[in-house]
DNA sequence: ATGGGGGCTACACGTGCGTGTAGTAGCCTA
DNA sequence: TAGGCTACTACACGCACGTGTAGCCCCCAT
C-alpha cells in the first residue's frame, strides 16, 4: 500500500481491477469503484483500456504472463522454492475470471488440462477417464479459491492471505496424500452410478 | 417443460429463479428475465416474494428443504439409492448461492462442516487440522459444480446433466479412492510450506 | 517559443436495473 | 348481489451502470 503511488496510474488501475474483480467477480466490480480504488477518474480507465472488457483482458494477460514467468523458473525442480508473494492474488484472480467465463483463461484451463493429461499419462493413477480425472482435480483445486469467503467464515480466519492460506494448503496436501474412500466404498459408489446410467438409458 | 403450466405461478417463478440464479449467479440474473422465463409479469414476482432478496431466500429455503428431505430418507443406508432427478439442479443452485454469499447457505455450510468434523473424527483420516480438512474437502466438491461451464468445455459435454454429470462423479470417486501424492511428495510439500511460514514470521 | 500529443478530468447520455404505485379480473363469503 | 381479498398487470421512478465527448495540463521535440 505504501508504494502504490510509485506505480504508474495504468498499473494502479490494473492492480485495483484485479483486486476488485477477484473480490466481487467481473460483473460485480464497477468501473467507477475500480477507478476510485486506484485514485483516478473513471475516464482515465477508459482512456487506457478502452472498455471494461479491455481492462479485463489486460488483467488476464498480466496475470497469465506473471504466473508463466515464475512457473517456468522452476520447471526443472519439481517442487518450487519460495513463491513470490504477488502471485497469490493473481492466481485467485485467474480462478475467479475463469469461473466468470473469460475467454483467455478458458483457453488457459484447456491447455492446463491437456498438459496435465500428458503429464499424468506416464504416472500410475488408476482411472478409466484420464481427461475427466485431470479436469476434475483442477476444478477441485479451484474450488478452494472460489469458496474463499465461506472457508474463511468456517475456519475463522481469512484463507486468502498467508496464515490462513497455508492452513488450507496443508489441508489439501493431507487430502491428496491418502485415499478418502476404501476400495469397497468406491466400488459400491461406482456400481450405484452404473445403475443410474442404465436407468437413464431406458427412459426415453 | 411440458407440465410447467400445471404449476402455480409462484412455483414457476421459483423454478425459473433457481435455474437463472444457477446459470448466471445471483447478481447476474435479473428480475425481469426471471419473470419472463416464468411467463409472468415482473410485478407478480414482487407481489409473491417482496424483493429479489426475498425471492432468493425462498429459493434457498425450498432447495434446502427438498434436499434435507431426500437426505434423511437415506440416512441409515450409507450409500443412497436412486437420487430423484430434481435434486441435482437444487444442489447446483445451493453451491452457486453459497459462493455468492447467501446467509442461509453459509449457515448450511457451517453446519455441514460441523457435522462432517464429528463424523470424520471417528474415522481414520490423517490430519493435523480436522476442521480445515473437512472444510476444504467440501470446497473441492463444490468446485466441480462451480466450474461447470469450464469442465463442460474441456470435456466436450455438459457436465451439469446426467451423461456428463455421471462422468465427473466417476472421476471424483477415482480421485478420492487413491492417494495422489506419495508420502515423500507430501512431506516435501509440507516442509516447503513450513519454510514459507517461517519467512512470514520473520518479516514484520 | 511553440505546437502537438498523451495523460488525465469533468460531465452528459442512454440503458437496464430493482423498486414503487395504481388499477383490473376473478373468486369466495355474507 | 355486494364486498373484499388475492392474483396479476401496466407503467413510472430513481439510480447506477458502461460509455461517449470536450477540454485541460504538461512535457518534449522542433
Amino acid at each position: 500500500m505504501s508504494s502504490d503511488s510509485d506505480l504508474t496510474a495504468r498499473a494502479r488501475i490494473r492492480d485495483a481491477a484485479i483486486a476488485l474483480f477477484t473480490e466481487r467477480g467481473i460483473a460485480g466490480a464497477t468501473i467507477r469503484d475500480i477507478a476510485q480504488a486506484a485514485g483516478v477518474s473513471s475516464g482515465l480507465l477508459r482512456h487506457h483500456f478502452g472498455s471494461k472488457e479491455g481492462l479485463r483482458d489486460a488483467c488476464d494477460e498480466f496475470a497469465l504472463a506473471r504466473i508463466a514467468q515464475v512457473q517456468t523458473r522452476f520447471v526443472g525442480s519439481q517442487m518450487l522454492g519460495p513463491i513470490p508473494p504477488d502471485v497469490l492474488p493473481l492466481q485467485q484472480y485467474l480462478v475467479r475470471a475463469l469461473m466468470d467465463g473469460s475467454p483467455r483463461s478458458t483457453e488457459m484451463f484447456r491447455r492446463a488440462v491437456d498438459q496435465g493429461e500428458h503429464l499424468l499419462g506416464d504416472l500410475k493413477v488408476e482411472t478409466g477417464d484420464l481427461r475427466a480425472f485431470v479436469a476434475v482435480v483442477g476444478a477441485m483445486k479451484m474450488g478452494m479459491f472460489l469458496m474463499r469467503d465461506q472457508l474463511s467464515a468456517v475456519l475463522g480466519e481469512d484463507v486468502g492471505v498467508p496464515p490462513g492460506y497455508l492452513r488450507i494448503l496443508r489441508a489439501s496436501i493431507e487430502i491428496f496424500r491418502q485415499p478418502l474412500l476404501t476400495p469397497e466404498q468406491a466400488d459400491q459408489a461406482m456400481r450405484a452410478l452404473d445403475r443410474i446410467s442404465l436407468h437413464e438409458g431406458e427412459r426415453p
